[in-house]
DNA sequence: ACATCACATAGACAATGATCTATATTGAGA
DNA sequence: TCTCAATATAGATCATTGTCTATGTGATGT
């Protein structure tokens, strides 16, 4: 797992606003002005704020005249939740307690017995 | 959804050294010495982010003699996937739409027909 | 009692980031 | 062409944060 790679897109996601644009478009695509609405922050800000996301691939733009469209990338959506999924459980095939020589004293989950 | 809540949540993982914690106690409890040998920064920074999990509600804490063993918490792993799952599904009932007056003129997905 | 090990706290510092105001760019319509 | 609406860019500011060194605390063992 490329933790620096995931944590781009989680400091893109942990931002409440940003958080909220995202709440917003998990309905439908939306253009810039209507997010904008939704907030009290001024429009450089929400600029700023999509470009966040959209470097994160999180989001995609389609320009339609002058107005951009925001819409969530699939895409994202399966591979973020694959990934959370991933960092959570435990996984003996790629896990780092056998890449790093950990002793793992504890309570090894290796066997996959715990569900999410 | 508590935007703000979340999003404490998310900056507790959003950093590369935290994922990393977060995944090698995803095979199971450590205490702080073993967890510690995995990084190159120093013990009190690995302290620090202890804490920040800790506050987050992502470890919990078992303190047996001078060793500290850290657990990754199942209350929070069931939760964590609960919320991203609400913040990125389409969602009728709590959708921010309904409550803010959005006019929605994208492809509003209400009708719940995405799969993740 | 004393040294040592495991961990926490305090305080400083540099980097990042969220926001603003001011201004530029780009497209549509009159 | 001129204006307006939608969005981007520049630059500044202030708060947050990840890291460090130095030191404190508390338990263990000799």
């Amino acid at each position: 797992m490329d933790y620096v790679e995931t944590s781009k897109v989680l400091k893109a996601i942990s931002d409440p606003n940003r958080m909220k644009i995202i709440d917003i478009l998990s309905c439908g695509s939306q253009c810039a002005c209507d997010i904008l609405e939704h907030f009290e922050f001024t429009q450089p800000s929400l600029s700023h704020h999509m470009k966040v996301l959209e470097k994160a691939g999180i989001v995609s733009v389609s320009k339609q005249g002058q107005w951009h469209h925001y819409e969530l990338k699939e895409t994202f959506i399966t591979s973020f939740m694959d990934t959370m999924m991933d960092l959570l459980s435990p996984n003996e095939d790629n896990c780092i307690c056998t890449t790093k020589n950990c002793t793992c004293k504890g309570d090894v989950k290796h066997d996959k017995t715990r569900i999410i």
